[in-house]
DNA sequence: CGTGATCCTGACCATTTGGTCAACAAAGGA
DNA sequence: TCCTTTGTTGACCAAATGGTCAGGATCACG
């Protein structure tokens, strides 16, 4: 379990790891993983399929390690809950913060959806171990504010559950969200306020 | 676009068509549909492959035709939102149906999930075109009653994503809900009464 | 029965696709 | 400059996969 010592990456490793890293997102989060080809990936990242393969051992390489470095980002926003703060603006901000995730990085958010759908083959050991941590720790601080009536009294897992659906739907689900409000509208921009009008009735005490 | 006068289905026919759809929603729910093969599909439906294929002309087919099947069913606890009701018991009957519908029939919630996370190449014409008028109808209902002050104001479009968002969460990201839960939970039980303090908090007048 | 329609399958095909490899090109340091 | 390391690719392979087809089995019905 000892991290290796990874020789450092030379000024062309890390370009093209990085470009190959952009195209699978690409087009792993419009195709899944099954959907996608070493060659679209290649394609997107302006590179040989040979050379791809240079770079990662397989295509299952390319994925594991994209989830995994994109994981930290999509948990941080969690992980900044302040126990110190304001706990009804401590869980508006993280709605928020997840908010604009969906909308800047839609991509990230299908990628994580397909890997979900899958049955998570990537990510179980991380499902039951990191983020299960990371998800108590916060709903041990919402329990807390909880219990000092500082928030009005629900389960918190479920709390964070609908966090979690209710801004990932806006990206996972753009084209269904889009085609329903039909031309005119900017999902992202109502949900903003229909969001917060909604965790403060339910939250406010 | 008259339909065609189709020979009636013989016994046969029924059956097979019958267990090959009900294959194919398994196959097609937990690997996506570049993810499921014509054999897994045809085992599943205890089958031959070109068995499977004498009664749909491509794996296309199937799935087009598992999708519209199971659009009908999936939006039936809308069409049933009745003006006449009680508003708020109107909702929450809403709500209720879909979560169930959630619970008993996951596969289909990811068959679809799957289906628009692909950017709903099946179903385009479906989502702008009926679905939209179904929504729509549901959104003036909704908005007729907090005009008249018997729901609380709210966008009514998003309100309609939100109980989407809420209740398919739960059988889209199962995986994800259990592995944060841990053992012990059942998190459809959990989530009843969840969502009925959510809605009716955000929507009592 | 008989016979036409329906049903079923082993064998086969073309294409796609993940991955390999030998050989060649470019960097880069001494 | 030379030579080792690093980077790149065309050609290739084996397996998987969607789909075809000729022929055989079974069924329905007069």
């Amino acid at each position: 379990m000892a991290d290796q010592l990874q020789p450092p990456l030379t000024r062309i490793q890390q370009k093209n790891r990085d470009r190959i890293l952009k195209g699978a997102l690409s087009v792993f989060s419009t195709s899944g993983f099954r959907g996608a080809t070493i060659d679209q990936i290649a394609e997107a990242a302006g590179l040989s399929k040979p050379n791809v393969l240079y770079y990662f051992a397989s295509k299952d390489d390319i994925h594991k390690s994209l989830l995994t470095t994109l994981l930290d980002m999509w948990l941080a926003p969690m992980i900044r809950i302040n126990p110190e703060g304001e706990p009804l603006e401590e869980v508006m901000a993280y709605v928020r913060a997840k908010l604009e995730m969906s909308r800047r990085f839609p991509r990230e958010s299908r990628l994580f959806a397909y890997e979900i759908l899958q049955g998570a083959p990537h990510l179980t050991e991380i499902l039951g171990g990191g983020l299960r941590d990371i998800v108590d720790r916060a709903a041990t601080i919402l329990q807390g504010w909880m219990d000092q009536g500082r928030l009005s009294p629900v389960d918190p897992h479920h709390l964070i559950f609908s966090i979690w659906a209710l801004t990932q739907h806006y990206a996972d689900f753009d084209v269904q969200v889009r085609a329903v409000l039909g031309p005119g509208h900017d999902p992202f921009v109502e949900a903003g306020p229909f969001l917060d009008n909604l965790y403060r009735t339910m939250l406010h005490v």
